[in-house]
Parts: C-alpha cells; structure tokens; sequence
DNA sequence: CTGTGATCGGAACGTCGTCCCATTTCATCG
DNA sequence: CGATGAAATGGGACGACGTTCCGATCACAG
C-alpha cells in the first residue's frame, strides 16, 4: 500500500493524462472520471490528488494537450505565401482535427472552471500561438504597419472557422452545408471584400454598401 | 406520498423548467441537478421522472425554451430592407442575449445526448426558424431564384456570430476584441465580397457548391 | 540499520441520477 | 354514498461520483 517505485511523479503525470485521453476520445466528458482514470494506469483513485489539484486541472492539462496536438497538426501544413490558398490549407486543417478529434476537441469548451475564473496564462498561450499562424498568413495582404488590422483580420477568421466547427460536430446546422464549402466562401469573399475596401481607401466599408 | 391536486401536470413540467433555468442562469449546468430543481418545486426527486425520462430530456426541453427566447427577442427587432444593417442588428441582439443569457446559452452547447443520439425535429426546427431570420435579411441580394446560395450565405453569417459568442464567453479570444467591431468587420466585407464576385460574373458561391 | 518524509491504498462522507414501490389521492362507476 | 382502479407522490435503495483523510508502506539519507 505504500509507496511504489513503478513510476515516476512525471512518468505518472504523462501516464494519467494519456489515459484520460483516452477516455475522452471513446467516452466523452461524461466518462472522464478520476476513478476511471486511476483504474486505467492501476492506480487508485487517491493517487490522483498527489498529481493534480482536483478535476478541474486534470481537464485542464489535457486540454492543453489538446491545444499543442492541433498547433503540431496545423504548423506542419506548407505555406505558399498565398493568403487565400494558405488560410484555407489552415482551415482544412483544423476541420479535419475537430473530425478526428471530435470528443477532445469538444471538451475545449464543454468543460468550465467554475466561478468564471480566467484561465491560466500558458493555456491563453496555446490559443495565441494558434491564432499566430492564421495571422501569418495574413502578412502579405498587410503591411507591417498595419498590425492591429491583420490581427482583427485573423481574429475574425479563426471565430468564424470556429463556429462552423462547432455546429458542424453538435450536429445543429442542419440541413447539413460542407463545412469547407462554407470556409471557401467566407475567406473567399471576406478577403475579397477586404481587399477592395481597402484599395479605394476606405474604412472597412465597401463602397456602394451605405444606406 | 400521495397523489397531490395541487397542480397539473402541464403546470408541474412548466414549473420544473422555470425552476431549472433559474437554476442554471445562476450556476450553469452543474447546478442542475434533479434533487436541486424538485426542491426548488417543493416536490421529491422521483417526481420528476413523472415528467422527464430523464435528466437529458429536461436539458432538452429547457434548451428548447432557450431557443424559443431568443427566436422571440430576435424576431421583434424591425427590420429596414438594407442587408448589412439587418444583418447587423440580428447580431446585436444575438449579442446581446448571449450577454445577458450566457449561463443559459452556454447550456446549449455544453449538454449533449450521450451515444450522438440526433437531436429532435422540433429542436432543429427551432433552429431553421432561427436561421430563416438572417435569411429574410439576404432577400434584396438574392433573386427569388437563387435560394439555395442565399441559405448557404445565411449559414456561413450564423455560423461565424456563433463562433465569436462562443469564444468571446469562454473568454477564449484573447485580447479581447470587441465583437460587435468583428461582427460589422465580417458583415460588411462578406456582403462586400459577395457582391462583388456575383456582379462580375465570378463563382464566389458556386451554386450546388461541392468540390 | 534506523529514522524520516514522500507516496500509496482505501475507507469515509456527502451528493448525484436512476429505479422501485408502498402509500395516498382523485375520478369514475355502481 | 361507498367501492374500485388508475395515477401520482414520497422516499428508500443502489451504484457511482469527487474529494478528504489517514494508516501503511516504501525509498533514501544518515
């Protein structure tokens, strides 16, 4: 009952959160249990609390997993120094991730810590770091002076692709519309809007649109 | 321990929703619990299983009067005949009942049926009705005749409004951009886009769009 | 070899969803 | 009015959960 040797603090760390991937992969939030989890690496459930304060954290560090395995996935994709061409590659990317991945990546937003409290900073990290490769795909339709514009830019894209994700894998967008249909038209036309409201010089606002 | 007259079944299944979204405006989907809202009715836990099968099927239904709340506030905003300013006052008031709602409609996103059960027809078709607003919008940009790209454009909008509710309540798009500058910004170049390439002749929405 | 501190297993507690059933009440019929 | 059956209600029971706690056990320093 004492103490056991098998392992290290860290071996056991990777092993409890691989295992409560795989949980989450088959079952969901719903089967991600701290018994559950113990019983797969052959642990008891107590050992658990030596490792991670409560649930809460545990989900948390794999959602952080979860984070790091879909900016490895999408940082592989070639870039062409097309903005249209590699924003969509970006998509397509991240479609297939959140196909593959579906119950990982749905736990990203299922789970809440409670009480609002903020998220940790290395986890804002992950994300900024996601958004970070559709921004630079941005950088030859923007000049390097105009920063905050890309950065809207990217911004506006990644909610939008987010959004398809997210009524695609609940399923609540029917009748169902292809998702990378959907993406191509909205880089399509967004960019396109974009490029034309701005070489006239005006604010964001296509010219011919006022009321 | 006996049979009550005091209310009907249809105002006991009345009662039990209105007491599980107070429940959840208050403390989301781990508050609501089956002995937390048959407390709140003054009524047994067991009770409650008169009226629901199940835990998921009371969920159902209050995410239906979710969606019915926002159909009806979204539905009393005056419409002008201009796209983008309809568009744009549709997602404003989406805005707004995400603001104001968040626990509520974080609720319908966070529950799912277990086993990818599909959801019911009068769940989906709470939703079309819900999409048909934004698509009245898209009436005076597209002919009687092009409805299939009109809802396909329709769902490309409603889709990435959701994506920025739904990262902005995460508090998940840090630095936070305001969303309502994102909502114009995606608006207005979209349609802007769009208009462009349908009045040169281009396939920026082929019809039948399919690779 | 001995002490010490980290680590582990598992009991314990309160809560949960769900099932079950004796009990009670209402509506209907004789 | 009184009996009868159906519907509804309360609450016990069960297994599982997250979390806390503590005695038992082991690795390692001295």
């Amino acid at each position: 009952m004492g103490r056991r040797s098998d392992h290290s603090r860290d071996e056991l760390f990777e092993m409890a959160l691989s295992a409560a991937r795989e949980i989450a992969e088959e079952d969901g939030l719903k089967g991600l249990t701290i018994r559950r989890i113990a019983g797969k690496i052959g642990y008891s459930h107590g050992t658990l609390y030596n490792l991670f304060d409560d649930q809460d954290e545990l989900i948390l560090h794999l959602n952080g997993r979860t984070l790091d395995a879909l900016y490895d996935t999408l940082s592989a994709i070639p870039m062409t120094g097309d903005p249209d061409d590699d924003l969509l590659a970006l998509a397509r990317g991240y479609f297939a991730f959140t196909r593959d991945s579906a119950k990982l990546w749905n736990l990203l937003f299922e789970h809440h810590l409670s009480d609002h409290q903020p998220l940790p900073d290395w986890h804002h990290q992950k994300i900024a770091r996601l958004l970070g490769l559709m921004d630079r795909c941005l950088d030859p339709l923007f000049g390097p002076e105009r920063d905050a514009e890309k950065l809207h830019t990217a911004r506006v894209i990644w909610s939008s692709l987010h959004g398809m994700c997210s009524l695609e894998t609940q399923r609540k967008l029917i009748p169902a519309d292809s998702i990378e249909a959907m993406a191509t038209s909205l880089v399509k036309n967004y960019l396109g809007g974009l490029r034309a409201s701005t070489a006239e010089g005006a604010d964001g606002v296509p010219p011919g649109s006022g009321p």
